[in-house]
DNA sequence: GGGGGAAGGATTC
DNA sequence: TCACGGAATCCTTCCCCC
């Protein structure tokens, strides 16, 4: 689509108000009375709250540029020496990087929405026409803007401009539609082409062009009229003049260049080039669609996209593969021009003298003093005429919203029903899509046209209305109050959803706490593997209250509700791949001892483990809450055994098998034993009853030793455990408990719902369940010496280059396995220690209760400024005492992190 | 100083 | 006559916390 915003002519005279008036960089406003149309435009908008808000908003623009100039006054000669030194170095390396061997183009509509409706409405064509509302236009034809009517402009505006103007209302079916034309289009040139909206795309046709050089001609030959859409037949009889050629727009379409008339007219034949392939491909797109496009080619992204602006409407421009002469179309290209650099950085750059390409690379100096890292290279690369050359496809969405504009509305209840109106819309299309998200944004404009948003990050994804709502209302009723008694006068409200599990579950992230409790998890995946937090609350209806308040079940989830799409073999999760991996290992297992071969079974084992996964609706959320699962490889599993039924099948195998396991508590081996009897030692030892089995010290010492002499690879053997199992198994009752700080429990309505406790954001520690003193410390003291155990070995080291980031003590052994399992064992002993301080055994019904966002937010002290307050959150969700516990165990982990980057574990 | 969440802004179509 | 959109992404700034 069109670029709705851009540059004033500084001619215009209206610098103070640059941003309302005209922006005339845009194909067809050449050379237009742009004083007396900024002087219409001006008349009409002054004295409007609109115009008020933008006033206000080019102040703070200019403070901004103020500062800056405050900012380049005092720079020094030294910092500019050094700052040049580092901009030659990037510049050079950049430059040793320059890829000039892909062929990119960038093709764009011509004034798309405007043009189908001229097709289809043929006496629409001598008229100035736009597409849009009264309040907002999306584009307008050739002729209006010969008027000043453009894109993002209100049409009572452009009424003003042109009084004849004719403005029809958008028909995205009609225009998804003709799009999809184009892009069966796109596709036979590049079938990994990326659509940047619904007129424009970018394509890679570097392999089209290979192929091509040995295509016969015939390949290449292509014929008019007869081929084309079905509605032609009555647009030809519109437009008798045009002979099947395109209606409505422009005169030098590619199919009415001179090699198509004479006898020969009804073909046209292309050549081998890049020029000729792109014509042809705007040749096609006009035969099927009756619309034209225009088209830039050029060796990256960003030089295609200048392009495509070059010769529009209907024309195409190509910068070859040349440094010199990319350097040569860069010099005098204005740097607004270039995609990215809005208005905002048009006017900064300007006041540092900056106008063109060329004086941005002269001054990249100067700039990288007084810009950010992120934007300076960003000025660099323009400089250099760089852009990517990697079409990025596929890539995955990262929020989903909704908003509506309306006029004035101060009653609260409508203000609700409409939150809840929007929620209940974007919930529908984030189920369409399978996504869930964790952060929820409520988004208000008041009628001073005065944006705010605010936003909060739950504990586990949402997709439902419910759920939506259920934080939405929370953060409205924050605002409402916040300007109490007087009313919330808004103009817009829209929810937006974020933080999609998909994308989450790719980063490292800590690990859980069934992760810190899985002996052996030593590998250096056992500290990347866990993901997304898991804990969640039944939800409720209607948003009342947003999360259950009995319930303290615990939702695990699901790979494939994390995932909007299927995903290949490299794209899969962590849990995918881990799952699978666990599957072929157990198939494994199992034909040795039946004496089968598996090892042509990964196909079968990647669909088992696909198919097996739970689904992604709500249900099997429901599901999967309702059973404490440990599938996910003790990822986010805060139950030891037991499964969610529509894991079954994968695991069934595993049941089978009696393991040697080791308690993650007492550190006792347990040979040939069942899992029902594991958890049950389990439960006892953190009721503190399997004294037993508590290890001596020398327990430890032989535990330690024995991991000494143990290869690597074994620690992955005990591991399997938490894969077994049955529905029968009773949950454990005590870790899989989250555990809830709360100054009022009856007031909790969720348990999982602080900003930022640390460990898979989701232990929080009541200070109100505290062990008596006596156990506390006896516990205490029992762990301590598991972990001086632990300690004691690990100081004996010497000559190591390892230090456990737990314990802080020096390592025996450079063996990463090792190391890490050590690790593992003193987090282990630190969550336990913290886990018994503060939990003593745990009544399920006792839980408190789940706290709301607005209970969150108002306990917090939010009244006035909530911002400040939702910063204290974190703080205030615990103690401090505890809280630093729990924020020193996630600390060791990053600390770990660190540790491991530089010994490339 | 760095990580990370929240809020706001810039930019695009 | 009144009257300036919707969706998405990325970046910056602020601030808390370690």
């Amino acid at each position: 689509m069109e670029n709705h915003q851009g540059a004033v002519s500084s001619s215009s005279g209206a610098d103070l108000l640059s941003r309302i008036a005209l922006n005339d960089n845009k194909a067809g406003m050449e050379g237009l009375d742009r004083d007396k149309i900024n002087k219409i435009i001006m008349e009409t908008s002054k004295g409007s709250r609109f115009y008020e808000n933008e006033l206000k908003k080019e102040q703070q623009v200019n403070q901004r540029i103020e500062k800056m100039m405050e900012q380049k006054a005092r720079i020094t000669e030294e910092q500019m020496k050094q700052a040049h030194a580092e901009v030659d170095k990037l510049t050079c390396e950049l430059e040793r990087s320059r890829e000039l061997s892909r062929v990119i183009v960038h093709v764009d509509m011509d004034a798309f929405y405007a043009a189908v409706e001229m097709r289809d409405c043929p006496e629409l064509k001598d008229k100035p026409m736009a597409v849009g509302s009264m309040s907002m236009l999306s584009t307008s034809n050739y002729h209006a803007r010969r008027f000043g009517v453009r894109a993002a402009m209100p049409g009572f505006i452009a009424k003003k401009l042109c009084p004849n103007l004719v403005i029809v209302p958008t028909n995205f079916d009609k225009y998804r539609a003709v799009s999809a034309q184009v892009r069966e289009v796109f596709s036979e040139y590049d079938p990994h082409f990326m659509p940047m909206s619904l007129d424009e795309a970018y394509l890679d046709v570097t392999e089209h062009l290979e192929q091509r050089k040995h295509w016969p001609e015939t390949m290449r030959t292509h014929y008019i009229c007869d081929a084309k859409t079905e509605n032609d037949a009555e647009r030809s009889a519109a437009e008798p003049e045009k002979d099947g050629l395109s209606p409505v727009l422009f005169e030098d379409s590619p199919s009415s260049s001179p090699s198509l008339s004479g006898p020969d007219r009804k073909a046209e034949v292309f050549g081998t080039s890049a020029e000729e392939a792109v014509r042809e491909m705007r040749f096609r797109i006009e035969q099927k669609t009756s619309l034209t496009a225009s088209a830039g080619i050029a060796p990256n992204m960003m030089l295609a996209k200048v392009c495509s602006d070059k010769n529009k409407p209907n024309g195409q421009y190509r910068i070859p593969p040349e440094r010199r002469v990319v350097m040569e179309f860069i010099k005098d290209l204005p740097v607004r021009k270039v995609s990215g650099v809005g208005k905002v950085t048009e006017k900064m750059l300007a006041a540092l003298g900056i106008v063109t390409c060329a004086q941005l690379g002269q001054q990249m100096a100067l700039l990288s003093l007084l810009f950010s890292g992120t934007s300076w290279h960003h000025f660099l690369h323009i400089s250099m005429g760089l852009g990517s050359t990697c079409i990025e496809r596929d890539s995955e969405r990262k929020s989903m919203s909704t908003e509506r504009t309306f006029g004035e509305m101060s009653d609260a209840d409508e203000q609700y029903s409409l939150c809840k109106d929007l929620c209940h819309d974007l919930a529908q299309d984030l189920q369409r899509e399978g996504l869930k998200g964790k952060t929820v944004t409520l988004k208000l404009k008041n009628v001073k046209f005065e944006v705010k948003t605010k936003a909060f990050t739950l504990q586990y994804a949402v997709c439902t209305e419910e759920e939506i709502f259920g934080a939405a209302k929370d953060l409205l009723k924050v605002e409402i109050d916040s300007v109490s008694p007087q009313p919330l006068k808004l103009r817009l409200m829209g929810v937006r959803v974020s933080g999609f599990i998909s994308a989450e579950d790719k980063k490292p992230l800590q690990r859980s706490i069934m992760g810190f409790l899985q002996k052996g998890g030593s590998d250096s995946s056992s500290f990347t593997q866990c993901a997304g937090s898991a804990l969640k609350a039944e939800e409720s209806g209607d948003g009342a209250s947003f999360l259950n308040p009995q319930s303290t079940e615990i939702k695990v989830p699901s790979v494939s509700e994390q995932t909007p799409k299927s995903r290949g073999p490299q794209q899969q999760s962590f849990f995918q791949r881990a799952q699978l991996k666990r599957l072929q290992q157990q198939r494994e297992q199992m034909s040795v001892i039946a004496g089968t071969d598996t090892t042509n079974n990964s196909a079968d084992a990647a669909a088992a483990a696909q198919t097996d996964l739970p689904t992604t609706n709500t249900q099997s959320d429901t599901t999967s809450a309702k059973s404490l699962s440990n599938t996910n490889s003790g990822t986010d599993a805060t139950c030891y055994i037991n499964k969610p039924a529509a894991l079954k099948p994968s695991f069934e195998i595993s049941t089978q098998v009696l393991q040697c396991l080791t308690c993650p508590v007492c550190n006792t081996e347990m040979k040939d034993v069942n899992l029902t009897a594991f958890n049950n030692h389990i439960d006892e030892c953190l009721k503190g009853s399997a004294v037993d089995n508590e290890p001596t010290d020398l327990d430890a010492a032989e535990e330690q030793e024995e991991l000494n002499s143990k290869p690597p690879a074994s620690s992955s053997e005990s591991r399997t455990l938490k894969s077994s199992s049955s529905n029968e198994e009773k949950p454990s009752t005590s870790i899989a408990v989250p555990l809830v700080e709360s100054d009022d429990s009856s007031d909790f309505k969720t348990p999982f719902f602080s900003h930022r406790t640390k460990i898979s954001g989701k232990r929080t520690v009541s200070p109100k369940k505290k062990m008596p003193l006596s156990e506390t410390s006896s516990k205490a003291s029992h762990t301590t010496r598991n972990l001086e155990a632990v300690t004691e070995m690990s100081s004996e080291s010497k000559g190591s280059s390892l230090t456990c980031p737990v314990c802080s003590q020096p390592q025996s052994t450079d063996d990463l396995a090792l190391f890490n399992r050590h690790v593992d064992m003193c987090l282990n002993q630190e969550v336990l220690l913290e886990f018994r301080e503060s939990h003593p055994p745990v009544d399920h019904s006792d839980a408190p209760a789940p706290k709301s966002v607005k209970g969150q937010l108002e306990d917090q002290g939010r009244g006035s400024k909530m911002r400040e307050k939702s910063k204290r959150q974190g703080s205030s969700a615990l103690p401090p005492s505890k809280k630093i516990k729990v924020l020193s165990t996630k600390q060791t982990i990053d600390q770990f992190f660190k540790c491991s980057t530089r010994q490339n574990v």
